[in-house]
DNA sequence: CATGAATGAGCCTTCATTCAT
DNA sequence: TATGAATGAAGGCTCATTCAT
């Protein structure tokens, strides 16, 4: 007896994998409920349109990333807190990488999504930047702009990652994780 | 008289106007061609198709970026030359963001089209790491893998850019400029 | 408790109200079970289908129109006799409006429905037809056809309600009645 | 060499017989463009949407009734006159018994449409009224409210034409318009 | 070379109807 | 009887592409 619930979620796996696979562009709503073992109507009870869907895909899993980044650094070992962040952000994107490429053809394709994504980005650069305030609190980084150093920073942590997770490039996990918390750690401590 | 190799021109300006403002997606030929001020069948006797005039527009301006990069950095002012290359990036970045923001899309909308763009990214960062191995050699820099190194570096710089200059973040030009230049100087050097 | 007679009014009426307001042909059967409180499924347990609600409607109501004109005209009173029938007519039409209006879209949209409902104007017809040759018996009327008179007077009166009642023409209601009964006096009488 | 107009021309006569035979709501594009000979999305470039179409068919063809009540009445020879009118108005609905039957169904689907044709028929009517005006300024009517009966007798005319040439009433041309000039001769008339 | 009318495959979406519970 | 989730046929509309002139 599958519960409405269940068939919601169904369709939602079954769209993450038919965007990804065919792009959310080109995926056909067919394409989803063929995934997802229902009739075609069975999608337009669940989702008022195709966007919807997309929309429904893109919020219920934007909060994942801004989580993951909110552990703040541990003074003590700054390090050991950069690998952690960022092998957990290297495993995030391997999970999801699916997801991510449909984050970023969604920016393009539906501009009000975009703004979406945008914010949550802005939040994860805003905690990374808030780390960067403290630790120069404590006097023991170089002076930098925080706000401008997190978004350069975030964005190499974060399209490194892309192009690894997503378009493929061959680079090995623990010493891209390495690399990235060694080039953080001195661009940004004395 | 208009010559082909002026309306071959003008369609092209046509499609990267059409492209930026809708999108490759949503771009129709008409679109196109109302830009260009030609009739719609004109189109089709200079590109096979619309896939055609995206190749040819990412094709034919697929080498301004990896030039960009292309000067070796000055051993004895390295922050000079950095600010210089990624001043240079910024500005290429604000005069094109139409472009960049058609390779992305370009990317994921058409893999083979991705493939390319991939190894001109690949260029990039190449020339980026030989760069990091020729100051290595010198004993300058600490120790890091030139590849992986370059991909970061390079992935910081362009998503910053991107996030400037298409997503419309508001980043300063020159503080960015200077950020970015720092951040590289002091995670490559000793 | 509800019994299944309540239910079947229930659903007529609601269907009444949804085909009034939206037309029968936009009107969803989602429309109709939702005015009247019942489940989807319910519908179909009294109705084989959409179109069997509105011929229930139709049929069922269809008796109204032809009884009223069913009284013979007092002959000592002819014209209070026709002022009786218009203004029960007006009346008909003021309170049934909405039936009217579903009436005619039904003749449009379901020939086989259509055939019903002529036959109902044919019965009225023929009423005010009988009523003119049984005048026309007692040499008080100028000589006409009774069959066409008949309907071209039905017709005015008809008509006339039609536009008022349904169209929204601004015709007041006594001045109608009593200018009806006098183009028909006139018309029909010496 | 079918040029741009004929096309359109083409779809016109084709949406009529269509919609005649089908009914608006029922007939879909198809059936028009088969009709037509055309293809599918030929249609879309003449007209916005099958509603364009219907409102074009119905636009266009507006004036054709009211144009048919402009002549006055002549005064030497009223009953000629009347039967002149009549017979006019029973040959176009015989003549475009498809289209009054559009409009009815037009009204209803429509009510935008509606309005534009109760327009029209407002526009009937009082060329109507200014006849009857006309002639109680001579004193040879009996006191009517103008309006109001040449809302009743047009509602009389119209009606009748309508169920003989659209509903198929089998009354015969030459006596109806006998019949009605006669009724409302003696309706009006001293 | 240039044109733009014509094409038709393809896709999203609606909604009357069914049926397992 | 009552429910409402599920179905899928059907149809409106778009737009890349062709081709006769």
């Amino acid at each position: 007896m599958p519960t409405a619930t269940d068939t919601r979620a169904r369709l939602l796996v079954a769209a993450r994998q038919a965007f990804a696979d065919l792009g959310y562009g080109r995926a056909r709503v067919e394409d989803v409920v063929a995934r997802a073992g229902v009739g075609h109507g069975t999608f337009y009870a669940y989702f008022k349109n195709k966007r919807a869907a997309l929309a429904a895909l893109i919020s219920e899993n934007a909060t994942t990333l801004v989580d993951l980044a909110g552990q703040p650094w541990r003074p003590g070992d700054v390090r050991a807190s950069l690998v952690e962040v960022l092998g957990g952000l290297s495993d995030l994107y391997d999970r999801d990488a699916d997801l991510i490429a449909l984050w970023t053809e969604a920016s393009i394709q539906d501009p009000e999504l975009g703004q979406v994504l945008d914010e949550v980005r802005r939040q994860f650069v805003a905690r990374i930047a808030r780390n960067i305030e403290h630790a120069a609190g404590q006097g023991v980084t170089r002076p930098v702009d925080p706000l401008t150093a997190a978004t350069a920073l975030a964005a190499m942590a974060e399209q490194t990652m892309f192009l690894r997770a997503v378009r493929g490039e061959p680079l090995d996990r623990d010493l891209t994780v390495e690399t990235l918390a060694d080039l953080w750690l001195h661009a940004l401590y004395r």
